[in-house]
DNA sequence: GTGAAAGCGCTAACAT
DNA sequence: ATGTTAGCGCTTTCAC
């Protein structure tokens, strides 16, 4: 804590000044660098933090590293991503590096927009959460910054991908229900607004695993889905489709706990009961599905590992590691009380 | 979309080059500065798109505007902030500028760390929403970049302030509570970490003002505070706390959804029902509030015009604006299913 | 209306 | 081990 210059920034010429050393002193000093002896460091280090110097990221993004990671998220209501960033904190906490927050909004041109943001601010990596951008754009953007995709069941060459195995946790669902004498399982998911590779985002997988699970129990007749998307309002409409159809389900998945709260509301309003009239099942086992009143049946994919994970391979990237990795956790499920035996009749 | 260097990004340089034109002419298209021709224009902007130029944000942070406003958020798991940033979003999605978040953290420390890495990477403006670093860091902060402070109920010469009237807020709960038939009303608020400014922190004016109006209303043998934190946890903690003390409170005032959200796991543990048993509320009128099988009368403060405000007031700052401004919302009560008339006896 | 050139704060060759 | 210096990509005087 020192008096700071409220006009002019303290600059490491400034720090090279009063402690009476080179600029490339100082500079090989914030970086540990090689090269300088012991005094020297405690010279400079003094000064620094006399003067309170910080240094000033946007001019080392013009020659080195910003030590800034970037995290695109789909938007910030998702109870489930903070999960994810509380892992990637975790790693992080002990480096120099600082995270910065971008979201994708609604569709694939802002998200380019935020990811392009990332990149023009130089974070020295990235971690793109859920992108729904062309498969195409992720590689060439990895072709900057060292990138970590997570969520998309996708191998690159050029960045690393941490992932859920979705078709287990789907599966899990799925069997648990059918197991409870469920038939009539319907399912919202996402729609897609990702061209060209539906079939390696994580919606699809949970839908299609649930379609395949249902015919390999003979229950293709009772395949019933409504795509929206994995918000409340997507979860609502879709079970407000869902609830139109004749003869009405027994039990809905909803691929995401959020999309589950917003089912809640339409099943409410219809007069349904949970689970009596109705069961109900989520994805991403979060905080608030826990909730007593809510009791929700989910699948856990530890967000926590994930994210933890994602921060240790964007530093070997950033160390200098080529090679991809691709990092899959198993899920589990979680059942809880919003699922039960179908109502008799 | 065009084909784009994969190694060395395109630069003003190329533009100019491309195009048959000085640096300084596609800086002035860029920036729609004033004295180009609108020839000159059409023929730099015609370069830009056949190159795929975008402007590199470090580099034009080290001599003009980064069009990069930080946003502080306490957390990401409190559902009340998204309704602000949507606000935002909102307000800035016409402009050039890009959004980037930063989370507080734990602590003071951690947080002034946060607000450090938006300044060095030279934002234009920032929004500090809930800070919890002392006052006088705030206006130190505030000579840097334009900076609006979402929350406490300061008045300062060198930023704006758009908070909510939590006097207000607090005021309609306890009053509806006592209103229902209730006495023994607790409060769950927030412990200070706030050296100094605990009188201008929302969390303090909602505590302190459900202090005054039990007074008002001869209850003040009733009152009953546990001070923990605005999450989940802390609620949980909060409420465990509060059932512990005899007579037990008949309703409990959650100084946060998020908050009640964490006593609903405690009430339930304790196998009381709600509101039978136990009256609850809460205060920022979440989405999950409305979930029917949450039901949470709580206090709506419109987030949306909240953010909108506070991108408003950054744009005029970073246009000149010297003078302060203040924005205050009211806010207003949203019954719901989780309060009603206290058990007989 | 247009362009040449200085310089923002830092890092990385390259001397010494 | 330490210092000198040339840029990184942009904006901004200041000439023309």
């Amino acid at each position: 804590m020192t008096t700071r210059d409220r006009r002019r920034r303290v600059t490491i010429a400034d720090v090279a000044r009063h402690a009476g050393v080179s600029t490339t002193a100082v500079s090989k000093v914030l970086r540990s660098a090689y090269g300088v002896s012991p005094a020297m460091r405690e010279r400079v280090r003094a000064a620094i933090d006399e003067l309170g110097y910080r240094p000033h990221a946007a001019a080392r993004a013009m020659r080195g590293r910003t030590y800034t990671i970037g995290v695109l998220l789909p938007d910030l209501r998702n109870p489930f991503f903070p999960d994810i960033l509380d892992g990637l904190y975790g790693h992080l906490a002990a480096t120099d590096y600082q995270v910065i927050i971008v979201t994708g909004g609604p569709d694939a041109k802002t998200e380019t927009r935020a990811i392009d943001a990332l990149v023009d601010r130089q974070v020295d990596g990235m971690l793109l959460v859920a992108p729904r951008v062309p498969r195409a754009r992720l590689e060439e953007v990895a072709g900057g910054p060292p990138t970590v995709v997570l969520g998309p069941h996708e191998k690159s060459a050029v960045y690393d991908a941490v992932l859920d195995d979705d078709e287990i946790g789907a599966e899990l669902v799925v069997r648990h229900l059918i197991g409870l004498g469920h038939r009539r399982i319907a399912h919202i998911g996402q729609r897609e607004g990702t061209r060209g590779r539906a079939a390696a985002m994580l919606h699809t997988i949970r839908a299609v695993t649930y379609e395949r699970v249902m015919r390999e129990h003979g229950l293709e007749d009772e395949i019933a889905v409504a795509l929206t998307s994995y918000s409340e309002e997507g979860g609502y409409r879709g079970a407000r489709e869902l609830l139109g159809r004749s003869p009405r389900p027994t039990a809905i998945f909803a691929g995401a706990d959020l999309a589950a709260f917003g089912a809640l509301t339409a099943l409410h309003e219809a007069g349904l009961a949970v689970p009596a009239d109705m069961s109900l099942a989520g994805y991403d086992n979060t905080r608030l599905a826990a909730l007593s009143d809510i009791s929700l049946t989910s699948v856990d994919q530890d967000g926590g590992v994930m994210g933890r994970t994602a921060g240790r391979l964007l530093l070997e990237r950033i160390e200098g590691r080529t090679s991809s990795v691709h990092f899959s956790v198993t899920p589990t499920l979680v059942p809880r009380r919003s699922t039960a035996p179908p109502p008799p009749g």
